[in-house]
DNA sequence: TCATTTTTACTACATTTGTAGAAGATTTTG
DNA sequence: CAAAATCTTCTACAAATGTAGTAAAAATGA
């Protein structure tokens, strides 16, 4: 449901970037909000035209020329691109093993208890749910 | 207690996948059984040489000669670079929040009732951890 | 130990990435 | 609308990355 499409290779950092301005603007993206997005890399503009371009010939975004500027609409959900980024970090770096994830992430930092909470609370859903099919899946 | 020094910058996806390999060897690991965990790249001898020199360089790896061949000690333990990983992504594509990563990976897969029930686990202890803390910390 | 196999060092090169100047097009503003 | 400010396109280029050949060195086997 939110693989990302074959042809879409990993994004380099400045890509990445790129697309997370992209994606925190409220659409559509407009070239200067995504400018104002990004004033923190210190980039000059043509270096993030280039990779808006880039990307656009990627197939990450696409460009729609309107009368008051250019907008850059993503062609792939934030959502997709998390779903897709975390999986392949468990996957090659982390065997797919989920405990080992966390507890790599919980070692250097410590979340306040309400994101604990939340963290704890999805798995607790995703347990009950798991076990609900289990019972009830007559494969299973 | 498991930053990478800052020398090191990311490894590029060919350098990471040499790295994995190290780390799944014996210490220490020989040329011969590196080879071994790499063999599913299909690359030419020359091209796995080219990398973990690369990685020597670069201050990855030590490359100790000894008879019967070389072997490469990791400079960077596993564990300190899942750590830095994790985190990498949490903070540059989730913004920090856990749990949003978390729902992420569960949105796909599947993880068996064990997984689940021992990431849980680790996120009980944290949390009872943190309010341990919080409750007897003067400046809590 | 000498030929055979394996490993390593050095070199090479195409591709991708990071970064931006010059110049033309567009938008904004007086 | 004309001048000023901004945006976009095209072009460029150095550095990093992916990939491997050639030849020298080391290990192995007979």
């Amino acid at each position: 449901m939110y693989g990302l499409p074959n042809s879409l290779k990993m994004l380099s950092p400045a890509e990445e970037q790129v697309m997370l301005a992209v994606w925190r603007c409220t659409p559509p993206a407009t070239g200067a909000a995504i400018a104002k997005e990004l004033v923190h890399t210190g980039w000059a503009s043509t270096t993030r035209l280039t990779l808006l371009t880039r990307l656009e010939q990627k197939g990450w975004l696409q460009k729609e020329k309107r009368p008051g500027g250019t907008v850059y609409l993503p062609k792939i959900t934030l959502r997709a691109y998390r779903v897709y980024t975390a999986r392949e970090r468990l996957d090659t770096v982390f065997d797919g093993d989920l405990s080992a994830l966390l507890s790599a992430l919980l070692s250097e930092h410590r979340p306040g208890l309400p994101q604990l909470e939340a963290a704890r609370a999805l798995l607790q859903q995703q347990m009950d749910a798991q076990i609900e099919y289990d019972w009830y899946d007559p494969y299973g």
